[in-house]
Parts: structure tokens; sequence; C-alpha cells
RNA sequence: GGAGGGGUUCCCGAGUGGCCAAAGGGGGCAGACUGUAAAUCUGCUGGCUCCGCCUUCGGUGGUUCGAAUCCACCCCCCUCCA
């Protein structure tokens, strides 16, 4: 096993807040294997990589022999975290819950060692709770503190309401890190009062308190807000190896330092020589061709990461069409069918309009040639290539 | 339960009888420039059988030659009081 300095090197990297660092030390030195849990709310239908950033660091634990609690908030997401949220949350159907759980479970293990990860549903030990139990634990805790939390804090003072089973969501999840004796639980910057919560109830139970440790919230594509799904700005696990190359790409030279600091694998005194070769001159597209193949290959694979990265520089830097465009039929009328309603059926634009407006503006191209008016008549032939912007194709064959 | 303030196009938000498919901003898309960068500049941003026509301003009905704008009822949201 490393040793503590050296595990606590690998902890560190990219982390918020270690609250109390000295803490960590003492447990690190004891030599056991440590119980690190970290919560999930299966609210998300899918992970993107802003999710990731913590399981990045749950896997670091495993690397250095820890023990990981995956826990899934099965329970908790039926209350609904109130974390970040000015209005109270719907709580979700018993069978949403679960199956938002199961693709969690799908995919954390494309990063997560399964051998040293133990995967929890804390509606497992909160359904066996009773009423009297429940107000046992709720006894643990005041108003007061309650309401020192920020989000409830701004919402209390400003009138609007708190639903009361609001309050028992830090608790739950508090009562979990009891329940499980975690020694660490991680989790982002927004969960720092719920982290803390927990600490103090395992106090209250006569344990040893956890010791938090926080990451930063991942920023999304255009660098201003976080990475989420309703601000389309984030890269899906899920997405595909074209897709995450992609996005990777655009992403501004600056963020791409954020991405590797958070995202990558790759030793912190090889990210550094890359800023040096940029500071020198370098390219920086060329490094970010790293990072968008690291973790293509991370979600897919050597392979579908280099294929991405060569179909990247195809389509964008020669122009060249993709080799996996979709092929549509369509059947045009006597005389052929109107250039406008051919992009929309194919499904390159919305709507007519807005295929008049492309070709106006020049987006519009057969086969590699503009098309700058949509109310031309295409008629039956050969397949051809039609293309919307740099980024939208399809083969269609007029019949 | 009482008093008041609101619901406008993807979002925020102007508009109080015709000049309104509806200002402005954000976001998005496209073009230029490029490293598909970012930044910047330009344009577009309801639909269609597209130089014209049709449908939108919480809902329904009404007044009017004409309504997002006026009236009636209804639904929803917020604030203050209880």
């Amino acid at each position: 096993m490393a040793s503590v300095s050296e595990q606590m090197e690998l902890i560190k990297r990219g982390v918020d807040e270690i609250l109390p660092e000295e803490e960590l030390v003492r447990k690190l030195e004891s030599g056991c294997p440590l119980k690190v849990k970290a919560g999930f709310d299966p609210t998300a239908p899918d992970l993107h990589l802003g999710h990731t950033v913590l399981i990045n660091k749950l896997r670091q634990f495993q690397e250095l022999d820890h023990e990981v609690l995956f826990l899934i908030g099965d329970f908790t997401g039926m209350i609904g975290d109130p974390t970040g949220k000015n209005t109270t949350r719907p709580s979700l159907t018993k069978e949403e819950v679960l199956k938002n759980a199961r693709t969690y479970e799908q995919q954390i293990f494309k990063i997560l060692d399964p051998k040293k990860t133990t995967v929890l549903f804390n509606s497992s030990w909160m359904q066996q709770m009773n009423a009297a139990d429940l107000i046992q634990l709720a006894a643990k805790h005041t108003v007061a503190r309650m309401l020192e939390r920020d989000d409830f804090n701004k919402r209390y003072k400003s009138g609007q309401m708190i639903a009361i089973h609001e309050l028992l969501y830090p608790l739950v999840q508090g009562y979990d890190s009891v329940v499980l004796q975690a020694d660490v639980e991680l989790g982002g910057t927004d969960q720092k009062f719920n982290l803390l919560v927990g600490r103090q109830l395992q106090e209250a139970y006569g344990q040893s308190p956890q010791v938090i440790l926080t990451m930063p919230i991942l920023e999304g594509l255009n660098g201003m807000q976080k990475m989420s799904k309703s601000l389309n700005n984030y890269v899906g696990v899920s997405d595909s190896p074209d897709q995450m190359f992609g996005k990777f790409m655009s992403v501004s030279d600056e963020l791409m330092w954020r991405y590797f600091e958070l995202l990558s694998f790759r030793p912190i005194a090889e990210t550094e020589q890359f800023k040096a070769d940029v500071e020198a001159g370098k390219n920086p597209r060329d490094i970010k061709f790293l990072i968008a193949e690291e973790i293509t290959a991370r979600f897919h694979s050597k392979e579908a990461a280099a294929a991405a990265r060569i179909g990247f520089v195809a389509q964008f830097q020669q122009g060249t069409i993709p080799d996996d465009i979709p092929e549509v039929d369509i059947h045009a009328g006597e005389g052929g069918i109107l250039l406008a309603n051919l992009l929309k059926d194919v499904g390159l634009v919305g709507s007519t309009s807005e295929a008049y407006r492309m070709a106006k503006q020049g987006a519009v191209k057969m086969n590699g040639e503009k098309l700058p008016d949509a109310r031309v008549k295409v008629t039956a032939g050969q397949p051809a290539v039609f293309q919307v912007g740099k980024r939208r194709f399809a083969r269609v064959t007029v019949r």
C-alpha cells in the first residue's frame, strides 16, 4: 500500500475541501481500508461527466485499496434533495426512482472497480424505520441548525415554502452514514451542508465522525454554468464516440485545463508539462486531442476513440463527409420534391421555414455544392448527400 | 377567508385598440474568421402551398370594421393580512 503522504497527494488532487484534513491523515495512518461513501440521488436519467468527477475520486480511493460504498438514494430520492433549489421539488414515484437507479449501476462500472464497490440502496434500511425511530432521529438536530443552511435560509426569509419533509433530507442522508459507519463521504461542494450533518449525526450515535471531502462542480461545455442536462452543456456518459470527441474539441482552451484536472487520470506532472508546451507555442488543439481521446476511450474503447479522432480530423479539418451518415429514401411526386420539404422530411431541419432560412444563409449543400434557394425542385435520381451547417448530414435517395 | 399584484413567442421581459409575428436581452442556429476552438463580427430565430397566406400573447365567451391590448366568467402563480 502507498504511504500516507502518497495517498494524500492522490486524494487531494482536484478537491475543493477536506474537512478536517488531519483527521483523514489519522484515519489513513490506521492502515485499514477506509469506507468511502458517496450518495447519488437517482433523479437523473443518465450520467454525464459532471457526475463522474466524484466517481473518479472514488476510483482513486479504490486504487489506494479503500472500499467504496456507492449509495443510491432511492429512499431520499422520493423526498427530493432541496439543495440549490428555491422551490420544493416534486417527489419521484418508486418506479421512477428504481428505473433511474438501474441506469446508475450500469454506468458507474466503466470507472469503478466492481470488486471494491458495494452498491447500496438506502431504502433497505430506511424502509425498516418506524415513526418512533424517525422521531428519535429528528430529535438529534435542531431547526435553527437546519435553517443555517443557505438555501433553506433564503427561502425561509423570502417567505417561500419549505415543506417539512425537506428538512428530513439532510437527516436521512446523514443517517445513512451512521448505518454504513462511513469513514469518509464525498460530495459536490453544494453537498457540504448535508455531509456535515452526517458527521454530526455519527457523533450523536456514538461513532467516530466521517471526514468529508467535497469536489468542485464541473463547468459545462460553455464554461459558464455547471454541467447539466437541462442547460444542454453536458457530455453524456452514453454519448457516441464521435459526439464525445467532438464535444471535447469544442471546449475553450482555458476550460480544457479544468477538464484535465477533474476528468483526466494522467499524472499531474504530465498536465503541467502540457501547459508548458502550450506556453512555448504548441497548438492547444493537439493537447485537446489527448483529453478528448482519453475520455472517449474510457467510456467506449481505445479503437473507438482513435476512430473518432480520425473522423474528426477528416470532417472538420479536411471538410470531408463523414462515413456513418443516415441514409434516407424519400418519395417525390411527379416533377420532384421541393428542397425545403425534402430537408424537413429527412429531418435535417425542423420546418420548411427553417429550410428557407438556412438556404438563404448559405448553410444548405447538396454533394458539397451550396444551394442558396430552398425553392428548387429535386427530382428522382442518384443518392445525394444533403448537408445543413457543418454537422447535419443525410444521404438521400429520391424515388 | 380578506386585500393587492401577475400569467406575452425556448427563457427573461417590453407592449394597454390598428404601424404587432409582437421592442430589448439571454439562449440557440447559420455565415465569416479559425484550431469544428474561444473571443469577435454579420444574419436568422411561429408555421405553410414563402414576394402571399395561416396560427400565436393562461382558458372560454363578448364588445369592435379591427383586440396581446377593452368587458365578463373561469383556471393558475405570487405578496401581504387572518
